[in-house]
DNA sequence: AATGCGGGGTC
DNA sequence: GACCCAGCATT
């Protein structure tokens, strides 16, 4: 084994933290690698820290403990305890992937790395950090910190993405035939840790000795990135429709943004343009009480662009606004219960202006 | 190869 | 504010 690999063994050895799905002291001593747990964790972890993963897992392994328990849950439950982690294309493809490992593989994931890249969800990375973590397989395990590590370590200048195939190369020349799994989570470790991206701690470091960035003093600018584009802000409107004391929520369409996840319907603002001010719901016979335009504005920012979303409340005199089509994606939602709808942040925050307004003693 | 897709932490 | 993160799917 490599020097370098024995180095970072230690390190992870001596280093590693203690996290729920991992086999550690904290997270239970002498139990067996769970796969499922493996999965589950590896698909909340995708582009998203580990502080706001473990919530959100030990809920997730608390009410579905495997696969075939998942795979039977309704999609509105899944969908509703994701709520809050974002890029909610990952809960859908996870209900999908489990359906299929409960219905094709009997709840067992397979263990090969090819076969784990077919299933919904699991891309280059995710197939390698499950086949080496989970069974134990030499793999390629490449993340946006082995990404750092690696450019540090061996000078490499090619602007990200393009460089990933380099990357992949030099990790093949040093991922060890044993412990594959344990030494990609050692650079992690160690990304997530000593190697971060500001003000890395190269003193510290185990692998200090053969990096060349760090011995040159030059680690911080690696890796080189592409130029990104600018965020473009909009603007768009979202409505509180209340009666009875039941909130109006819609559900979005499963292919757009926030796809799949219950709403306050808005004006049909996106990406791409402000939204036009008028609902973009149908509903009939609106009688209303009383109308008015919060002052508060939600300020929210997405991937690719910020939103400045303006609230306006209605209270109306009766509740039979729903034709039939429109029962399909719209419900009624008791106010009490509105923490339990599974709302995105975005909505959560408007939410939480109908609330504060209210406890103010604003009416 | 480029783009769309959340949210929260860090500096 | 800007930048980043245990990326994937689609085009």
């Amino acid at each position: 084994m490599s020097v370098l690999a024995e180095l970072l063994l230690a390190y992870y050895d001596d280093n590693a933290r203690d996290l729920p799905w991992r086999i550690g002291p904290k997270s239970s001593p002498n139990k067996k690698i769970n796969p499922y747990h493996v999965w589950l964790s590896e698909i909340m972890l995708q582009q998203t820290t580990v502080n706001a993963v473990i919530p959100y897992f030990e809920e997730f392994t608390a009410r579905w403990p495997d696969f075939k328990a998942l795979a039977v849950a309704a999609d509105a439950k899944i969908m509703a305890a994701w709520a809050g982690l974002g890029y909610y294309a990952r809960a859908r493809n996870l209900i999908k992937c489990a359906r299929i490992v409960s219905h094709d593989y009997d709840g067992t994931l397979p263990q090969d790395e090819d076969e784990l890249r077919k299933l919904p969800g699991i891309g280059d990375y995710t197939a390698a950090a499950i086949a080496s973590f989970a069974f134990g397989k030499r793999a390629l395990v490449m993340d946006a910190n082995i990404e750092r590590v690696i450019t540090r370590l061996f000078e490499i200048s090619t602007p990200l993405p393009k460089a990933k195939i380099e990357i992949k190369a030099a990790l093949d020349d040093i991922v060890p035939q044993e412990r594959a799994g344990d030494f990609a989570q050692a650079m992690m470790d160690l990304g997530a840790s000593l190697c971060s991206v500001k003000n890395p701690k190269c003193d510290q470091c185990p692998i200090y000795s053969l990096c060349t960035t760090g011995q040159l003093g030059t680690a911080a600018f690696y890796p080189v990135k592409a130029i990104k584009k600018a965020k473009p802000m909009r603007s768009g409107m979202a409505w509180w429709i209340e009666y009875d004391d039941k909130v109006l929520l819609v559900k979005r369409d499963e292919k757009s943004m926030l796809g799949g996840m219950m709403a306050l319907p808005d004006d049909g603002w996106n990406a791409r343009r402000d939204g036009d001010g008028a609902l973009i719901i149908a509903l009939k016979d609106m009688q209303i009480r009383k109308i008015m335009q919060h002052d508060a504005l939600v300020q929210h920012s997405f991937t690719h662009f910020s939103l400045k979303l303006k609230l306006t409340s209605i209270e109306l005199i009766q509740d039979n606004i729903l034709d039939e089509q429109m029962k399909e994606k719209a419900i009624w939602w008791p106010i009490k219960d509105i923490d339990t709808a599974g709302l995105p942040t975005l909505f959560a925050k408007a939410v939480k202006i109908k609330t504060d307004e209210n406890e103010k003693g604003i009416k």
